[in-house]
RNA sequence: UCCCCGGUAGCUCAGCCGGCAGAGCAGGUGGCUGUUAACCACCGUGUCGCAGGUUCGAGUCCUGCCCGGGGAGCCA
């Protein structure tokens, strides 16, 4: 095959012209003297057509037989045609089989979520796959885009951790050369050095959770990106948190618009919504709110998945919850100075029931006030000793925070579970493949 | 950790008051020059999750266990 390689992405460049075509087969249908061969390459899936008197007998014979999944070279002619529903064509003149693998499991009828996440390793070609994965792709890239653009560094933390960064969570832990690490639940502290290093800092990578959480928004690792300003205060937190993501969302629809619409079935106008400003009301707000919604809860009682679709059910945009009982929140966050019972905390809930996809706030930066709070949530001073250092030289009032990405993607595409949202899932129940 | 639902053919499921294990799809064979989850004809398919128990007889009823799914709490 002498032919230029291209790729499905690319044909309408080459109608007209002979190509070859490298892929799997997705699909097949025949009609006697005609067989339709869906080919997809990773950019697309295009129709090949093979007539009886193209192609030598044996070839159009084998043809007919190809199981699903068989890794194909076809050469042809890219012809527009508007009976195919790609909107071209490839009338082949030969085709060579690479490997011929027989009786893929997942086939175009329905399976089971179980079924489906064992085999998550071939799930993965399917179309619909393909689109959430190259969506959370773009998120990445928007997200990165962002911090890059305004002067960020990005600050990678370790994965291997002393001890809990807020003692509150439950951590995965492995030996460590006769002490015990832990897989880190955020890489916020070390996001905080980086602050006082270089002022504008993101620290993105995997975060993990022991917890025995069973829910369609609870994976034990999932990816987060977290950053962290010097001389950043509350309200410019919630810029930034905002201005983010109508960047991300706005980039998303810009280049998904299709896939979002087709593939995911996912309507688009919820996500054209996410304009500036956001709604933005404090947590006891959000109670008075709740409450009167017919949910009733108490002043310093948690916001839970309920409580949180209802409240985010009232906004057409994603709504930012601030200032929350300095009870609910980690050692970390500065007290409001107008009322010591508030945390300078801030939540940002997804609209249409994805509940928190933002959590974040203006740090502690007096020492004395930091010690003090360590010492009332119980936790050991010393296993913060080099924390405690970035308030002993040129302490700042900083802020920022952390964006779950997997929440992330499933807003924006629509899914009913996160576990769709990255390659290969870990949850309470599974670990492979 | 707690609550709810489920496990029957490769897949998705039905199986009533306990009485021969059954559909669709996938797979195989043949047909069809425009298929879009193609269609038409024919063909095969079982450790009914596992272990006990009740019964003349258990996929079905009872007990325990295993596995999966959904939710709560906690969180992003």
């Amino acid at each position: 095959m002498e032919t230029p390689w291209v790729y499905v992405e690319d044909v309408a460049k080459h109608e007209g012209s002979e190509v070859t075509l490298k892929g799997w087969l997705y699909a097949r249908r025949s009609s006697g003297k005609l067989h339709f061969l869906q080919i997809r390459d990773g950019t697309g899936t295009l129709q090949a057509v093979l007539f009886k008197g193209d192609v030598p007998e044996p070839l159009f014979a084998a043809a007919d037989k190809l199981p699903q999944e068989a890794s194909v070279i076809v050469r042809g002619t890219v012809r527009k045609d508007a009976r195919s529903a790609f909107g071209y064509e490839l009338s082949v003149k030969d085709l060579a089989v690479v490997q011929a693998a027989e009786g893929f499991p997942i086939g175009p009828k329905e399976h089971g979520v179980g079924f489906l996440m064992e085999h998550r390793h071939l799930w993965l070609r399917s179309a619909r796959q393909h689109a959430i994965l190259r969506i959370r792709h773009s998120i990445v890239k928007a997200l990165r885009d962002y911090f890059d653009a305004r002067g960020f560094t990005l600050l990678d933390a370790p994965i291997l951790t002393p001890a809990a960064c807020e003692g509150t969570s439950t951590l995965f832990s492995v030996p460590y050369f006769g002490e015990t690490a832990y897989l880190t639940q955020s890489g916020q502290l070390y996001g905080e050095a980086g602050a006082m290093a270089f002022g504008k800092v993101y620290v993105f990578g995997p975060t993990f959770r022991a917890e025995k959480s069973k829910t369609r928004r609870h994976l034990t690792e999932f990816w987060m990106i977290e950053p962290e300003v010097a001389y950043l205060d509350l309200a410019g937190d919630m810029d930034l948190a905002e201005d983010m993501l109508v960047e991300v969302v706005g980039s998303v629809l810009a280049k998904h618009r299709a896939e979002i619409a087709g593939a995911l079935e996912r309507p688009v106008e919820p996500l054209e919504r996410v304009k500036k400003p956001f709604p933005r009301i404090t947590y006891s707000e959000a109670v008075a709110r709740i409450c009167a919604a017919g949910h009733p809860m108490e002043w310093g009682a948690d916001i839970g998945g309920d409580e949180e679709t209802v409240l985010a059910n009232q906004f057409d945009r994603p709504v930012v919850v601030h200032r929350f009982p300095a009870s609910m929140k980690a050692f970390y966050f500065k007290k409001d100075p107008e009322d010591p019972r508030l945390a300078l905390g801030i939540d940002v809930l997804a609209p249409e029931g994805y509940g928190e996809i933002v959590g974040g706030g203006q740090r502690e930066e007096d020492l004395a006030k930091l010690e003090a709070a360590i010492d009332a949530q119980g936790l050991p001073r010393e296993a913060f000793g080099w924390y405690l250092d970035l308030r002993r030289w040129g302490s700042v009032p900083h802020a920022g925070f952390g964006l779950g990405v997997e929440r992330t993607v499933a807003w924006i595409c629509g899914l009913h579970h996160v576990r769709e949202t990255i390659p290969f899932a870990r949850t309470i129940e599974r670990l492979s493949p």
